[in-house]
DNA sequence: TTGCGGGCTGCATACGTATTCATTGTGGCT
DNA sequence: AGCCACAATGAATACGTATGCAGCCCGCAA
């Protein structure tokens, strides 16, 4: 059983090859019943256009990469989020019949040169760079590749960037709870350079509060990444230190889950005596109890977006850095102060 | 800017275009200097060898694409099992010099011609369709392609598949809780044949209590999927039959994680009034009050299996399905009758 | 009749690399 | 000196497709 050319489905349907390629690219210039008489010859042959030649002679691979952030050595907690995310995008590319290269990267400035430069692949998104923005201009400045970055959006600024608007997402979610009748209301997030997008979420609950007539407490704030782990760490930091408060705004849903764990362990009931609100909406959220009530960032949309953009960018048509708008998903975490 | 090739790439060291791949490819035949001259020029000049061009030539891709089961229409929760062995795969093919090509796919019959036909992939790996092991027996053997199946390991049958043992972590789960002295021990899980790896862990669950000299009671038993909803939702239903139970052997993590909570939610604390234990080991395991005590199925060396059987796969040689040895991890979640 | 345009199709070629085969130079051995 | 083995390189070609160009046929108008 030796591989099936566009020359036997060629010789099969009684054409020259040239028309068989046209006829499988659907071009107007052949004939209506040649080709749907070649596709039939083809399916029945199994055929398929072979796509390492296809790529060389068209220099195009219909191909995108996209990169995982992971750190160096850690066989850490995928954040669901990401899956969602990397799921959606994944989805949207094939819709667009484009193929996914997966890859898990640490940080380095080669992946450039080994994707594009190779024509593996036309475009690359990145995915959990958040804290590298910097850097990601640099190189897409430099290497002028096709390069599509999930992350902080930030005005004025290079580089092609997709995210959700952070800043709203605290807001609304702080409103909320404010609306609630909540005053002293917690923040666990890190909100140091390193982590551009808790910064803006962090923002976004400054926002709210000081629209209320309040103020941010440095004393309400634990820091947190987005993860069980150190979610539960920050709100037992909090507790430790003795404040009064009844309402938590978490960084991510993970933040949140380790936080309702370590509030319930202390035997404070959410949201009986804490409120929660988490970010993100993983899947998840809908099914702890209580399920949470968390700010969703559209993960479908997002993944369309960013997959449209990178083709945009592959064309050469001019590509604006979007935000995605969040929404406020109300669930069991909340109550009343 | 244009692109570079390998010619030119020649002119530059003075030498051949056959010099320049060969030197590329290391291969013995060019001196040991001008190699690495061409080496250097290549990097400088960030010269990367044309992979549809070498795939097409060579007639070998050095991609193997990875296809994730799901349900049409669903925008479930993807198991962070799942989610991890997909990462330790990519980790173990990239190691190999493989890329790996993503696709999330409803069940049919057409991405072996998709995926191999069109030269894009030398092999295909196939997470999440353990439900589905006589229709991939079936295709594999049809179209002699290179699929690999992660899923349930039938002694004698044909087909390719890579699986954790779940006989034997059905066993050591259970045995664990005997020995901590529970009797009344429940199983969460389904037992139909839509899911032989739950039946086979279910089925290790009842040799070790026959060994005890007990037997399984399908008053103890409730139905499951992977996912913390349906665990929920099994933990409810096995506590509105009031029958008496101290242990309970669960599926799935997502399944525990579903359990513990209604149990939690109807005052029943965990390990003190009910043990609990897990299978898979997901990343939340550690981190969720009680840390989980659970079945773990080695993620990073059922990657390499994986991975390592398919490549001999590819090159033709014989391959044996194989079982990967799970192990118990305990932590917090059990304690003594 | 001739000429002309439009609808299809075929011919020839190029995409960039890997590899077979031939060739060159070099040194060692008889 | 003559021969051979061996190391290193180059020339030429094929992988399978997409596409510019030329050609054919047919119908229609002049």
């Amino acid at each position: 059983m030796q591989k099936v050319t566009s020359l036997e489905i060629a010789e099969l349907a009684g054409v020259s090859q040239s028309t068989v390629s046209r006829a499988l690219r659907k071009s107007p210039l052949v004939n209506r019943e040649t080709r749907r008489r070649i596709q039939r010859i083809a399916r029945e042959h199994n055929y398929k256009v072979d796509s390492s030649a296809s790529s060389l002679r068209s220099q195009d691979s219909r191909t995108i990469a996209m990169l995982v952030h992971e750190e160096s050595g850690m066989d850490s907690d995928i954040n669901p989020f990401f899956v969602s995310i990397l799921a959606s995008i994944t989805r949207a590319a094939a819709a667009r019949n484009y193929d996914v290269l997966l890859s898990f990267q640490q940080l380095s400035k080669n992946w450039i040169a080994d994707y594009e430069n190779s024509n593996k692949a036309e475009g690359i998104i990145l995915l959990g760079y958040g804290g590298y923005t910097d850097y990601i201009r640099k190189i897409e400045l430099l290497d002028d590749a096709h390069v599509l970055t999930w992350g902080p959006v930030i005005e004025g600024q290079p580089g092609h960037f997709v995210g959700c608007d952070n800043r709203r997402g605290g807001y609304i979610a702080t409103r909320y709870l404010l609306e609630l009748g909540h005053t002293r209301i917690a923040y666990l997030g890190d909100i140091s350079d390193d982590c551009p997008e808790f910064q803006d979420r962090y923002s976004g609950y400054c926002t709210a509060l000081r629209k209320a007539g309040l103020r941010e407490d440095p004393v309400l704030q634990a820091s947190s990444l987005s993860s069980t782990h150190t979610g539960h760490l920050a709100a037992r930091q909090l507790l430790a230190r003795g404040e009064d408060f009844s309402a938590i705004f978490c960084c991510s849903d993970l933040t949140a889950l380790g936080a309702i764990n370590a509030l319930q362990q202390e035997g404070l009931s959410v949201p009986g005596e804490v409120s929660v609100v988490g970010f993100d909406n993983i899947p998840s959220a809908t099914h702890m109890s209580p399920a949470l009530t968390t700010v969703r960032q559209n993960t479908v949309k997002a993944g369309e977006v960013m997959v449209d953009s990178l083709l945009r960018l592959i064309r050469g048509d001019y590509v604006e850095s979007q935000l995605i708008q969040p929404e406020l998903m109300v669930r069991e975490s909340c109550g009343p102060s």
